[in-house]
DNA sequence: CCCGTTCCCGGGAACGGTCTCGAAAAATAT
DNA sequence: ATATTTTTCGAGACCGTTCCCGGGAACGGG
């Protein structure tokens, strides 16, 4: 069954030459008599050579391969990042291996680990939701293998970033529920320990100040997305003395089933409340009524930091780049509690 | 930066002994003096000594990881059976790495032949919509490579499999419809060469035919999904001389897609029309109506092929095995045209 | 006291390439 | 013809492990 492979050791004897002069013939260098490296070539093909790739890795010590930590690959925001970081690996000709923390701290530590113990030549990362500190980034600069971070950044830690503007565009989502005449708005913040989540309460908050509304805490869920709690958030929210007119959703799906629930309940929407998502998945524009949401270029935010990773790899001392992808807030029905608008 | 690190020869050589010595109380093999042992260890863990995986790839020819060609990671159904694939490796410890053929036949052959030289222990696939051969997999046999299909199984190979009772479930699907009232029942029936999408086909016609419904031609739609498409298609299906009261489409989005430009064009949902779905997404319990589908386990489908997998990475030498994982018939509002039904 | 085991350990080949160095051969200059 | 440079190639170290083999010490039995 797994007969030898042929090696350039192989090429050599049959050939009666030495290794190294086959080695130089089909790593393509100059130093060789064009008749020699023709037949050496001719025979690796016709002999269906190919070079041992671990052997290669061993003795440059690495791998040409990037490694990839998300969260989970379930989640439609990470599953499009990772295809904008396979398209670039794969035209710069490296491979990518990529492993989910399923939102464990725990789980983003080994990962970390084994990726590094295989010697992998970069590592591109957006942390869990649970990683609320930076330790285990430490043996990759031990080592010196770039790191990037993507949408969930870490700030402890001076490398690249490549995010999205959250503040500006929680601020401008905010603004907008403002403007469609909410008065009581409730945020589904996520935990502060992410950067995403921080920023964009900031940027919810601001909005209020700016437009002279309360900031409530008690309109504020600290919490991450879980299905089978927005249920009970729904309840939480519905029954507060002064329930809000406008809910800004930590991400569609949240959104999606807050508003099924909302209508079971008998409330209108937008009209008795507004609710706007974030992320823009297809589903927005199917649901009942369609879902305002923001747009965030998952697949752009993918490629550039497998971009700015490849840089880092090929020249090792350049500076750390922090990159910014605009989001964008895309007005659907949800939102829309001023007739004229829908004219637009 | 990136400072030598300790290997066992740095060991050996501060402890004044030969290397063997070292590579024995490392390995934990057993003819060693336990006090020397303990004394290596020691110095390992205090000089934090790692083992160079690349070398020891080498030496074992292999490298602890398994590869995954999956079509799409944005395909929810796939990105939950990379899941259960990376528990099962996680368990075993062994490394994932994943590329998707973004449904291509030249996408999947080089991924399938990066993974071969990069000398990963066995492989995982699910094939692209477009292949319809299956030369490329015959290097993994040469090398004594183990494949295992799962889902978009190619029959041609004698390798291990994973499945789901495509032909099973597609006829409850129908017959499900039928005993609804549908007497016209269209499909979205998928690229034929495509193993699920001919198993379900030939469900949807026994189905039919037992029942004593004609099946036309003009009911069956051969086309993968694509957002773009779904408009052409419900335009088509409306305007046949007679319209279909059921669609069973070819998933889940497609599905709700369809519905919604139904209901755009005034036709109720079930009573005009029924619509089933296929995968059972989240989305299914939150879109008007609710929409039926089918419960794909695509989950427990990662984890055993996965574990297939591993079996025969652990003993060369086994059979081929094929694996049948059920689905199962949610029914929901889209479909329930009998109201007696909704009692349950 | 000798000899066969057992226990520990060291030497060194092997995995399959790359790469440096120097030498032989060929080409060119003097 | 000789000196010099250039071209082409071979020998062998090296990457960091594993593992086979054999040798010496300790140990026990005769």
């Amino acid at each position: 069954m797994d007969k030898k492979s042929v090696t350039i050791k192989d090429l050599a004897r049959l050939l009666n030459i030495s290794k190294s002069t086959v080695s130089r013939a089909l790593s393509g260098r100059s130093d060789i008599h064009p008749e020699t490296k023709e037949k050496i070539i001719q025979l690796a093909n016709q002999l269906n050579y190919e070079p041992n790739t671990l052997a290669i890795n061993l003795k440059q010590q690495k791998t040409n391969t990037i490694g990839v930590i998300i969260p989970e690959t379930v989640n439609r925001f990470f599953a499009r990042a990772v295809g904008g970081i396979q398209k670039v690996a794969d035209m710069a000709g490296l491979n990518v291996m990529i492993s989910q923390s399923n939102e464990s701290y725990m789980a983003e530590k080994n990962n970390l680990h084994s990726m590094v113990s295989s010697r992998v030549d970069g590592v591109l990362v957006s942390i869990s939701r649970e990683t609320d500190r930076s330790d285990h980034f430490k043996p990759l600069f031990d080592k010196g293998i770039p790191l990037v971070f993507f949408d969930r950044i870490c700030e402890d830690i001076d490398a690249s970033q490549v995010f999205t503007d959250n503040y500006e565009i929680a601020f401008e989502g905010t603004e907008h529920l403002i403007v469609q005449g909410c008065k009581r708005i409730a945020v589904m913040a996520g935990p502060q320990h992410l950067y995403t989540s921080r920023n964009r309460l900031r940027g919810y908050k601001d909005a209020l100040r700016k437009n002279n509304l309360p900031v409530l805490e008690s309109y504020i869920i600290h919490s991450h997305y879980s299905s089978d709690k927005i249920e009970e958030y729904a309840r939480y929210l519905i029954n507060l003395p002064h329930p809000p007119d406008g809910i800004f959703a930590i991400n569609d799906y949240a959104a999606i089933e807050m508003m099924h629930i909302l209508k079971k309940r008998g409330l209108r929407i937008p009209q008795d409340i507004a609710v706007l998502g974030f992320n823009n998945e297809n589903m927005c524009r199917f649901v009942e009524p369609s879902l305002s949401s923001i747009e965030h270029p998952s697949y752009e935010m993918g490629a550039a930091s497998a971009e700015i990773l490849i840089n880092h790899i090929r020249h090792h001392d350049l500076k750390p780049e922090k990159r910014l992808i605009k989001s964008k807030l895309i007005v659907r029905d949800s939102t829309r509690k001023i007739p004229e608008l829908q004219v637009l």
